[in-house]
DNA sequence: ATAAATATTATACACAATGTTTATTAAGGA
DNA sequence: TCCTTAATAAACATTGTGTATAATATTTAT
């Protein structure tokens, strides 16, 4: 982690060309999203851009890391107390309520979809590691099955920001936790 | 429907850019893929791309929309034979199974999320329409339920083709089928 | 088969974004 | 403070965009 010795104007550099970039995702997709945008937008000359990032998607990339660093934080956190698969789904759900601004720009339909599932993919590898008795012999089938479910909670999730949040944390988690358990139970 | 009143050389200029862009899209995602570029591949000039496409978003549009119409025909014939929803399920793994070119590029990871989900939801709405005993009260639920399928079934599909297609159409069909039962059964 | 209609082409154009380079200025770290 | 490093303004060639024009080729309808 080379994260300690970064010039104070380049941690800011890099945090005005992140924020930028977030305020516009709010409007388009990143592929309509310039360069030269983003730069104006941050007050940030595009020769500096250039010295950081390669393109857009780079640059997104680095918000996106951020991101599922917090996630495993709170995955971290959460296999101290060592609590139930619910108790696990309903911190995530709630850490993307609590973060709703980036959360609505990464997981939306729009978003990068291998991201979304590598979030969901973490959660979803917590639950099985937790249910030791599967059979070996099935892999094929309890792929498509692991598939099903982490795809399907991108959809909740999204289902979920479309309907602008009307459900609560607590309730979407439980519908969660409910279909993750009764589809990944079909394994045996 | 205004389509049979369309000039041959139309529908040849179409046909080759659509080609080409498929041809592209086995390589690279659209976003990276240039209007020059695709005329140059078809051998089209740039200004007869402009008669007929906005872009190159606007050409993937119409070839996505081929494709949907595609499995809409596999839906109404299967409605004709009123068959079981494993029937459905089959016949439409099976059409993507006959046309996995077209279906690695529109379904893959890289694609176009909301077209995915869309092809989904027809097939889903089919296996609702069926089951006629939902309670109108937890639309919320359902609505998300929902959601858990359609998104489900299209991880369930790219990690087939991830996995190149090892499963035979008939066993993915057998395993969305019962995904499907038992998580639309949580309505209740 | 011919004429009228229409599609495609080659070419040119102004415009915008890209990626790189240069010299200069500003700010940070020891 | 002094040395190092980052950010800047400016310029540049390159590439793709979208549009327009006149010339050419093909199709459709008569």
């Amino acid at each position: 982690m080379p994260k300690k010795k970064e010039d104070r104007r380049v941690k800011f550099t890099k945090m005005f060309l992140k924020e930028s970039l977030i305020d516009l995702l709010e409007e388009k997709s990143i592929f309509k999203i310039t360069i030269k945008e983003i730069c104006e937008n941050a007050d940030i000359n595009r020769a500096t851009f250039y010295a950081h990032y390669s393109d857009q998607y780079h640059l997104l990339e680095s918000i996106e890391e951020e991101y599922i660093e917090k996630i495993l934080n709170t995955i971290d956190q959460d296999a101290l107390h060592a609590d139930s698969t619910l108790n696990l789904v309903t911190d995530i759900v709630t850490f993307i309520y609590d973060n709703k601004k980036m959360s609505r720009i990464l997981l939306s339909d729009r978003g990068d979809l291998q991201f979304q599932k590598r979030i969901m993919a973490l959660v979803h590898d917590n639950i099985l590691s937790k249910m030791k008795d599967i059979e070996p012999n099935s892999l094929e089938k309890t792929a498509l099955i692991s598939s099903f479910v982490i795809s399907g909670c991108v959809g909740v999730i999204q289902n979920w920001f479309d309907n602008d949040l009307k459900s609560s944390p607590e309730e979407v988690a439980k519908i969660i936790s409910d279909l993750a358990s009764v589809t990944l139970n079909m394994v045996h």
